[in-house]
DNA sequence: ACACACTGTATCGCTCAGCGATACAATCGT
DNA sequence: ACGATTGTATCGCTGAGCGATACAGTGTGT
């Protein structure tokens, strides 16, 4: 399902007015989309297989993954033939964590409640129809994911993602859920936009937002926004915990809270 | 320290047979060096800056940050002037570490190597001179440098570096060496090449690498290489505990038969 | 055994993408 | 008011790179 949620970024072809645009470079965005092509795969590509993914000519693709790979950007796969991302991909990821204020003061404070809560904390950041991961702190039982820098969740169903919605006005919400893929994540996940923005609503009220189930069975989850200087929604902070373990108020009570102030020391920055 | 390290990677000018090979890409090239201007960055940075930095003139940083701006990968610092790495890079460090092999089946059993021995556990990758964290499971008492996946260290001081070291040949790890920026990370790393053989030999006939206060004062850490299908080493685990804690012979004595084992679980992937 | 469909790689001439110069409005600090 | 920044926009010339074409190696199917 993650799968099918991102293979949508990547139908970003290039727009007309890119097509007129002096200052759009072709060549990078074509290199940028094989680079995308990746997103789809699970295993090393092979040239025609990129050239498709990425809407290029088998010898382009040729010519940008040669320089890639000279970048040290892509290897090839040593049994398998294909292609891989390689390790250089990384640096930019940290030149992202590092200079994202938000990021930047936020691990402590996510230790600290992690460490009082005793749960799964997940920072994640608003993406338009999608919310991304940026960090997590695993609490001791774990479930089978792991930190995956970079996965993400759609906003409509994922408790964070509503807590953002709950930071904006109708029209925009309204805007992101009529151009968001409404296919649910589980059968749990509230997709009917009406009811969205019920859920939303009631978000704004309380200053958090719960999701049970909408994300991962057996799981409830509680998300806080988190603002920036200018008041605007930038990310949430989300923790999770077992059905088991919790009733849904038990569990309001004992994080909404913790979270709350937690996100209140990460905003305005 | 980080900084100065990473810095050298920017240095990496096209060469000569770069510009004569018809299959490389300058514009790719350069427009990857645009997003690798930001290594150097601790905020954010003016197309002037990112024109020196990236060795290239100020139209041409000019279209390149355009370009990657209408991709999603940079955008205008709002408060600052200048720009600033944007959320899209996330998306390919995902491809990377789902991709990987090492990565994909280590987390499970560095959970539970956590688990066991309760003290800081890190995946890394070897990248020549360098090795690059991947994930790092948090111990309880935590050290003030949090989750930041793309972190590097010297390989020359770091112990998992210098475990990757002793499963090559020593015309190899000497080939290392002669590349590496030797400057010490603290005043105990050790620099003098004749001392980091051997301590490379005594790695090779224990199984295991001890650098102590070399990346931290304060810290000693245990690592243990992986190797791949063709037993070369590809990365390491470390773990890292307290001095304060821990005698170099307990820490050892507890840590090594632990790591050893996870390491040959995720070995010849 | 052959044929065929794949891999990845290499070459080359035509043409249009994009280089680099130049200009400009806006916002600094002095 | 000045010069030095910032980011943005335009435009003609030219060489970067597109896309066609070819080739060696490796399976896969018949």
């Amino acid at each position: 399902m993650q799968r099918t949620i991102r293979s949508l970024l990547n139908q970003r072809v290039m727009t007309e007015n890119q097509k007129n645009d002096p200052l759009f470079l072709q060549s990078v965005a074509r290199a940028m989309q094989v680079l995308s092509a990746f997103h789809t795969a699970d295993g090393a590509m092979s040239l025609s297989e990129i050239a498709k993914q990425a809407g290029i000519d088998r010898s382009a693709a040729q010519r940008i993954v040669h320089t890639l790979r000279e970048l040290g950007y892509l290897k090839r796969d040593n049994e398998d033939s294909g292609f891989l991302p390689e390790l250089r991909i990384l640096d930019h990821t940290l030149d992202y964590l590092s200079l994202n204020p938000v990021v930047r003061n936020a691990t402590p404070v996510l230790l600290e409640l992690r460490r009082n809560i005793r749960e799964r904390v997940d920072l994640s950041l608003f993406d338009d129809t999608r919310v991304v991961y940026a960090a997590r702190m695993q609490s001791k039982r774990e479930t089978f994911f792991a930190t995956l820098v970079g996965h993400s969740v759609p906003t409509f169903c994922s408790s964070g993602g509503r807590a953002i919605l709950s930071r904006l006005n109708d029209d925009e919400v309204r805007d992101i859920l009529d151009r968001s893929d409404l296919t649910p994540v589980t059968p749990r996940s509230i997709t009917d936009p009406a009811a969205i923005l019920d859920k939303v609503q009631e978000a704004r009220e309380q200053g958090y937002a719960l999701a049970k189930e909408e994300i991962l069975i057996g799981e409830i989850a509680l998300g806080v926004a988190i603002t920036d200087k200018h008041d605007r929604p930038c990310g949430a902070i989300h923790v999770a915990g077992s059905l088991s373990d919790w009733t849904t108020e038990a569990f309001r009570d004992r994080v909404f809270p913790l979270a709350s102030e937690a996100a209140r020391a990460i905003s305005r920055f």
